[in-house]
RNA sequence: CGCGGGAUGGAGCAGCCAGGUAGCUCGUCAGGCUCAUAACCUGAAGGUCAGAGGUUCAAAUCCUCUUCCCGCAA
């Protein structure tokens, strides 16, 4: 089978790996052009990029895939899989392929659609999340379903604990999709739209923690969002703003505090929320490295969160 | 050269602006108290104040440079 795929995120890894072990062996691979990173902005390749390379796969990375629609199609595939590429699909992309384009997407369709579909599922308490393979078409994640396969998520699961567990179960969905295409057996699922929801990509201000949500739901966003984008909130340290990351894991106790208010009993960090309160236990004040809270406690004095 | 914070015994910090015996909250070790304890009391060890140069009678503190860590931004 002649295939093409389309990736950029080290959620594709897996799924690339397992094609060139077992085939079919991509005939290129489409990413995004090398990005500036971090506070030094040092121009770094996608990870997927330099395997590519490393096993003489042809690599392309347009500034937009419309750009090179005429090469692509010069390839003749029959497949392209679509994978965190993070580039909107023209209609000239999705009509390239002879037999089939399709996406593996993070979640359980029709529930988020969009890029943060991972955090989405922690961040909504929900008690499995899974890999989703269908159909591309114009409308985001949106395309008929050809299967999906679910895990559980864990009570302590973390963004970046669950996204390597859905990385390591897409190879598995990519391979019995493919099968059941080249067999003729894939079925076309219907989403409902009805039940959809949206989840747009996430920002680092994103991450501010508002001390008014049930401690609950912020025990699960500071899962939900580490690594990335993270949580802070804002501390007051002796008249002073002091931005905090802060880490899970993070315990709900039913203690009584006004939101934002600080207890440091039995040097325990305990934030107030809008319904019982948040035992901190790992967080990095701007300046200083990431620590326990209890050694944050010997040093500083913080007076309160704010929102 | 994008903006900014930081480097002080094992940990987290103060001291720096207005130079002049190394401080705080812990930890560690020893002893004590207690039925007992992460409690309490007493004592001890442990630091060339990131590195180099300069100013000065005297530098953690002032000036210059270097290395490393981090927040923002991207």
């Amino acid at each position: 089978m002649r295939l093409i795929f389309i990736a950029t995120g080290d959620i594709a890894l897996p799924s690339f790996r397992h094609l060139l072990e077992n085939g079919p062996r991509p005939l290129a691979l489409v990413t995004q052009p090398d990005k500036p990173v971090g506070r030094h902005q040092v121009l770094t390749p996608p990870a997927i990029k330099v395997e590519a390379l490393a096993a003489g796969i042809p690599v392309y990375q347009p500034e937009k895939i419309g750009d090179i629609t005429a090469v692509l199609a010069a390839l003749d595939p029959e497949i392209l899989v679509v994978m965190a590429y993070g580039q909107i699909l023209r209609k000239n992309i999705l009509t390239l392929a002879s037999k089939a384009i399709i996406n593996l997407h993070a979640s359980l369709l029709p529930k988020y659609r969009g890029a943060a579909c991972i955090q989405a599922a922690i961040d909504a308490g929900d008690a499995e999340t899974g890999i989703t393979a269908m159909h591309v078409v114009r409308e985001l994640d949106a395309g008929d379903v050809i299967l999906m396969k679910s895990i559980p998520i864990a009570p302590d699961e973390t963004g970046g604990t669950l996204h390597d567990r859905l990385a390591d179960l897409s190879p598995a969905v990519l391979a019995e999709a493919l099968a059941q295409l080249a067999a003729g057996t894939a079925p076309r699922l219907p989403q409902d739209d009805a039940a959809s929801s949206y989840i747009p990509k996430l920002e680092r201000d994103h991450g501010k923690i508002d001390w008014s949500q049930d401690a609950a739901a912020i025990e699960r966003r500071i899962r939900a969002y580490d690594p990335w984008p993270g949580t802070y909130t804002t501390a007051i340290e002796g008249g002073k703003e002091k931005r905090l990351k802060i880490f899970p894991p993070a315990t709900v106790v039913p203690q009584f505090l006004a939101p934002g208010e600080i207890s440091t009993a039995d040097g325990l960090l305990t934030v107030g929320c809008g319904k019982d309160s948040l035992v901190i236990t790992t967080l990095q004040p701007e300046g200083s490295k990431r620590m326990p809270a209890s050694d944050y406690l010997h040093g500083r004095k913080p007076q309160a969160f704010k929102n």
